[in-house]
DNA sequence: CTGTTAGCGCCTTCAG
DNA sequence: CTGAAGGCGCTAACAG
C-alpha cells in the first residue's frame, strides 16, 4: 500500500492538517515544522492520491479529450497540442475517441464524468445538443471542429474559406478543369470545405464541378485518383485532405501520370509529411497543434473561474508548394525533371 | 451538482447499499426493487463518481500511457492501438509524454500515481531502476522498447534482427555500400539497429560501416541525405526509421538523385504514409498497433490477477517495395520509369 | 500557528 | 433480500 497523507503526519509528528497544509502551500506553516513534514513525505515517497483529492475538491484536474478518430498525423499533431498545454499547467489527459456513431459519443462523454473537470471534443457527426445531454450540465465544454452555433465555445478553421482560397489559387494558376476528391458524407468539416470549392467555381463561368466520394483515408483517395484516370483527367485534383491527395498521388504514379506536369494536386491540413513528398503537396495549411493547445487553454480559463473563452474561427493558409507549379522552371545543374529529360535523350 | 447515490437511493425509496448492489450486478435484488432502481437512476442521468469509486474500490480502471514523444504516425498509431484495447475492456486511458529527460519522466510517473492502475511506459533512455523508484511498487508496469532484462514484461520489437535483416537484404540485393542513418544518442532502439546493421556487414568482408548522425525526425534525414550527396552517395541507405528515410528522399530528389535508380533507400517501421512514398518505401514492417494492443492486454490480465504477461519480442518482417529495386521490369503500359524513359527518349 | 473533525460519494461488511 | 454504518484519503472549516 501507499503512503497516505496519516503515514506522513505520524512520521513528521503533526496532524493531517498541517501534512495538507505544506503540502498545498497556502497556508503558513511555521519553518521547523514544515521542513519536517517535506522531509517525512518525500522519504516515504508520498504522492497525495487523486481519487480522494477530486472527491473532496470537486476537481480531478483532468481534462477529458474525445477525438473522432486516431489516424494519420493530423490527430497525431493535434494531441501533441494538446498534451503540451495539459502538461504546462499540470492537468492530465484522458483520451478517447468516439469513431463518429452518437450513441458510442454519448457513452463516452457519460464514462467520463466525474473523471474530468472539462472537456475538448471533437465531434464531426453529432450535434451539440446530443453533447450538452450527455454530460453534467455544469462540465465546461469546448469544441472542435466546425458545427452550428451553440453555447459552447468552439474552435474551428475556416474550411469553407480555406478551400476557397484553394481553388481560387489553382483558378488563378490557369487550371480550369479542377476535380474534388470529397471527404465523408456528413461531415461537417469535409461539407465546408466542398462549399469552398463550390463557390469558388460558382465564380468563373465555364468552370464545373466533379466530385468524387472519399472518406480522409489515403485508401479513398487512391481510389478516387483511379477513378480520374479511368475516366479522364481534368487540369487539378484538389483532396479535402492531404491523406487522400497521398493516395491520389499514388494513384497518379502507377498510371505514370505526372504531377504537377500532367495534372496538378492539392490537398489539405498540412500535416508534416506533406512537404516531404514527391511533389512536395500545395495544401491548405491548418494550424493543428496550435489549435489543440488552445482548446486546452480554453479549459484552462473557465476552470480558473473566468468566463467561457470565446468561440473562435482560426484562419487557415495556403500552402503552395510544387505540386501546384504549372509552369516549372528549368532545372538547376544536377536537379531533375521528367519531362525534360525525356524531351532531351 | 450531479446526482450521487443518494439522490438515487430517495427516489426509488431504497438505501444507497441497495443501489450500489444493482448497479454493480453482483448481490442479488429482488425484482421490483431492481427495476426501481434502475428507473430512478436512468431519469435522474445517474453516473458513479469515478474518484468516490476508486477510493472505495482501490481501483481506478484507468491504464496510464507515458509515451517519449508525440510526433509523427509512429505513436499515432499506437496509441490508436492502445485506445482499441483500453476501450475493449471498459478501461480509461491517461496520456502522457515524457521526452526524455529521466527527471522529468519520473515526475511524470510520480504524478499518475493514483489515478492509474497499471501504467505502460515506453522510455528508451530511462532505465527500468528509475522507473521503479518512481512509482508504487505494486502499480503493474509494462514497458515498450528494447531494455535491459528487469522484473517488468517488456514488449519489444527485434530490433537488431530486424536491421539485420534488412542489411542482409540490401546485400544480396547487389548493394555493396550501405550507409547508416542512425538514430539518436542514448536511445536504445537506435542502438540495437545500428547493432544490427553493423552484423550484418561484418559477415561480408570488404563491406565498410558508414555512419551518420539523425536523431528519428524528418529533419535530421534531409541533413543526412545531404551530406552523403556532398560526400559522396553510397550504393544504398539505411535510415533508422521511416521518418528519416523521408527526410533522405527529400534530399535527394532536391539533387535529383534517382531512387533506387542511383540510390537505394530503406527505413525501418513501415508507418502508413510508407507505402505511399514516391518510390513505396522498402522498410522493416512493425506491428505497431498490435504492440500497443497487446500492452494493454498486459495490464488487463496483472489486473485481474493472473501471472504478470512474459517479455515479448516481436519479430518484424522486412517489407521490400520500389525503394530498392535494383533491377526495375519493364514499365508496363501507362507506366513510367525516369531511366528508361530518358534512354528512350 | 496547529490539531480536530466533518464530510466528499461510494462500496461493503454486518445485522436484521 | 435490504438497511445501517464504517471507512477509503484528503481538504476545509472551526477550535484551541
Amino acid at each position: 500500500m501507499n503512503a497516505t497523507i496519516r503515514d506522513v503526519a505520524s512520521a513528521a509528528e503533526v496532524s493531517v492538517a498541517t501534512v495538507s497544509r505544506v503540502l498545498n502551500g497556502s497556508d503558513k506553516v511555521v519553518e521547523p515544522t514544515r521542513s519536517r513534514v517535506l522531509a517525512a513525505a518525500t522519504s516515504l515517497g508520498y504522492v497525495p492520491h487523486s481519487g480522494a483529492r477530486s472527491l473532496s475538491m470537486q476537481r480531478t484536474d483532468t481534462i477529458g479529450v474525445i477525438l473522432p478518430d486516431l489516424h494519420g498525423e493530423f490527430f497525431s499533431e493535434l494531441i501533441r497540442g494538446i498534451d503540451a498545454a495539459t502538461r504546462a499547467r499540470g492537468l492530465h489527459l484522458l483520451l478517447s475517441h468516439s469513431h463518429g456513431d452518437p450513441d458510442e459519443a454519448a457513452a463516452v462523454l457519460r464514462a467520463m464524468r466525474g473523471r474530468v473537470d472539462a472537456l475538448v471534443v471533437m465531434s464531426p457527426y453529432a450535434d451539440e445538443a446530443m453533447l450538452s445531454a450527455s454530460i453534467s450540465g455544469s462540465t465546461p465544454l469546448v469544441l472542435l471542429g466546425s458545427g452550428g452555433a451553440g453555447r459552447h465555445p468552439r474552435l474551428a478553421i475556416d474550411n469553407r474559406g480555406g478551400a476557397f482560397a484553394m481553388t481560387e489559387h489553382l483558378l488563378e494558376a490557369g487550371y480550369r478543369s479542377i476535380a474534388f476528391v470529397a471527404g465523408p458524407q456528413g461531415n461537417i468539416e469535409a461539407a465546408r470545405r466542398l462549399e469552398g470549392y463550390r463557390a469558388a467555381l460558382a465564380t468563373r463561368p465555364g468552370t464545373e464541378a466533379r466530385i468524387l466520394p472519399g472518406d480522409f483515408g489515403e485508401e479513398s483517395g487512391l481510389a478516387a485518383g483511379r477513378l480520374l484516370i479511368a475516366q479522364g483527367l481534368p487540369d487539378a485534383v484538389f483532396a479535402a485532405n492531404d491523406m487522400m491527395a497521398i493516395g491520389c498521388l499514388q494513384a497518379f504514379r502507377e498510371a505514370g501520370v505526372d504531377v504537377p506536369g500532367d495534372v496538378a494536386l492539392a490537398g489539405f491540413d498540412d500535416i508534416p509529411v506533406a512537404r516531404f513528398l514527391d511533389p512536395p503537396l500545395t495544401t491548405v495549411g491548418v494550424p493543428i497543434a496550435e489549435i489543440g493547445r488552445h482548446a486546452v487553454e480554453c479549459c484552462a480559463e473557465i476552470l480558473a473561474g473566468g468566463e467561457a473563452c470565446a468561440s473562435r474561427t482560426f484562419a487557415p493558409d495556403l500552402v503552395v508548394r510544387a505540386s501546384t507549379k504549372l509552369n516549372k522552371k528549368k532545372p538547376a545543374p544536377g536537379r531533375r525533371n521528367r519531362k525534360e529529360a525525356s524531351h532531351e535523350g
